[in-house]
DNA sequence: TTGTATGCGTTATCAC
DNA sequence: GTGATAACGCATACAA
């Protein structure tokens, strides 16, 4: 059954396909009767237009995708609720979709957009160098890129973003432990094999902290995940383990996102150690847990209702003929107490 | 651009569309002159099929849906992953989507098998009363049910399924704390309205595990969190919170998820407790966080790769013709020291 | 108010 | 090897 199409429901209620089409899609004039009749039909055969042919005919929808690369991070998640919230509420119907990790975010988008004939596209984390001007043409729909940034090659009108400025947040959060006392700290982040990602930006800023003040960048303190999935709580955990097996005289560690914060975290527990009195810890990005964790964590927050809200916001001006908008929001250092004040005298 | 179609390829390239379509799909024969020549052209307008037409025309695909109702549980993208690694190593593309909390997973599930014309779907989440007879005869294709199963009514043979026994494990969990000695056991979940989900069956293992051992079932250790969105780690909070107010007895508290369960532990260092010494938490799911959480916490654990493997392979079973199938896995306590053992003495 | 005919971009069946 | 051409299921301009 349900090999079911609009002849079918035309010949059974005994009107045209045309008529069909009116009653579905409530455009152009029925009368009443013959609109019930055409229902019932409709129902009694759990008919469903197909959306293949609909799409193909159609021009324009109120279709929005959403791709998330990694949806497993709560990061991402805390940000699709609102927009999912938002975006639903006036009136769109959305396209959530995972990314999985050998796909492309563009070609899923371009593919998607097409195929769904979708009007708009909000795509969330992935790598910067899969955002091509060429890509965006080819996407031709408005596009806002939200967590993440294209590189400076490509044409910043051709989309929009929502972001926060990673370097300059990494480097705050590693000031905030410097001007905690703190002399030897370790990072924790993942390497993406060449690919411009935002922890390497968040890299960055660490190295800038450390040096603006004087303090030597050790290649001791920097631990990163050769493997590709090194983004779970267990990779914070052994990188975290490692670090400290190598360097007794750290005593404070920043990571490049919460997850890996809290497998850090364990680590500390597991070597014997306290947070924040034998090590402090510092995360990135705000995610509930952090607040839920034992001890709570100090954490570089990321206002993701306030990006995601900003984000749909871009979005649909671009749809409204608006040009693309580019907009840096600042994070926030969330402060619990897992980060120690070091006196002079304790210092190494 | 990229308003380029097939024609446009044929007329550019100098050949009919048929030849156009073989080079794309690799069928029929074509010589390897043209075959170049048409390639070029399509690299060069950076051509992408119509997939709307395509599914059109196509009747069968290698095309599989995941639909998952509250992809933010981790205990989901656990099964998730294996889910996609082992379905995109047979060659198939995947489709995961995450069902809004006012999607109807059945109906996304048809209309999205319509649309993308899907060979398979698996669905994971829901309540059990969405899934009727009348939408597996709707849906048409093989369907497998994980960590869900459908109700009584409907007809067994038109779904797999591969769940565990959540009554049972409620139950066994229940029984575990009454073997430590607990008395006064507590329980947090989640009120789904009514609707039949593995809660109330976990709840009814609850119940049944008191009342074999003579304890009383009573109100005051039951919490709920009435609010729709209560499956987050706020909701365990907030719930032991208030449980732990009217139950300064209680030794115990059982958590229908490890998110709540977690939510739960937080709730009991905010009240100066300490677990496993002042109460024993045990949560259900067996994600990773219990594991890195500080201290771990004891849960009731699925298992989940084994679950997704097996969904996977009943999809296959299907999809060749074979029957429907319905397993049922056993969970198993993890016992990571958040429960402790109630000497006769310090028993109330 | 209703029905008929055309085309959306593909794939596949034919002839050539 | 290759090129017309007929569906696929729908929306819509147009005729009635």
């Amino acid at each position: 059954m349900a090999d079911i199409n609009i002849k079918d429901i035309a010949r059974l209620s005994g009107v045209g396909i045309a008529t069909v089409s009116r009653v579905l899609n409530q455009t152009g004039a029925v009368s009443e009767k013959t609109r019930k009749r055409v229902m019932d039909v409709i129902e009694q055969y759990h008919y469903i237009p197909n959306s293949s042919a609909r799409n193909l005919k159609l021009t324009r929808s109120k279709n929005i995708g959403v791709f998330v690369k990694y949806m497993s991070n709560p990061f991402f998640y805390m940000m699709l609720e609102v927009i999912e919230e938002e975006l639903t509420a006036q009136g769109y119907s959305l396209l959530v979709q995972d990314i999985g990790e050998n796909q492309n975010e563009m070609d899923v988008a371009i593919s998607e957009a097409m195929q769904r004939n979708l009007c708009g596209v909000i795509l969330m984390g992935g790598s910067f160098d899969s955002y091509t001007s060429e890509k965006f043409r080819q996407l031709e729909i408005p596009c806002v890129l939200l967590t993440v940034s294209a590189p400076g090659e490509t044409d910043a009108a051709l989309y929009s973003s929502v972001t926060i400025d990673d370097e300059k947040e990494g480097y705050r959060a590693v000031r905030y432990l410097i001007e905690q006392g703190h002399r030897k700290i370790g990072f924790l982040y993942r390497d993406a094999g060449g690919r411009v990602t935002p922890n390497i930006l968040r890299y960055q800023g660490y190295v800038r902290a450390l040096t603006e003040s004087g303090l030597e960048v050790e290649e001791r303190l920097i631990a990163t995940n050769a493997r590709v999935s090194g983004l779970g709580y267990r990779d914070g955990f052994r990188t975290m383990k490692l670090l400290m097996q190598l360097n007794p005289d750290m005593t404070a560690v920043f990571a490049f996102s919460d997850v890996l914060a809290i497998g850090a975290a364990k680590a500390v527990f597991a070597m014997g150690k306290r947070i924040p009195e034998d090590i402090s810890v510092v995360g990135f990005d705000g995610i509930e847990m952090t607040e839920f964790y034992n001890p709570a964590l100090d954490t570089m927050c990321q206002p993701a209702a306030e990006m995601a809200l900003a984000a749909v916001s871009m979005l649909r001006g671009m749809m409204n003929g608006e040009g693309a908008g580019h907009r840096v929001f600042d994070a926030s250092v969330l402060k619990r107490g897992s980060v120690r004040r070091l006196e002079q005298e304790q210092k190494i």
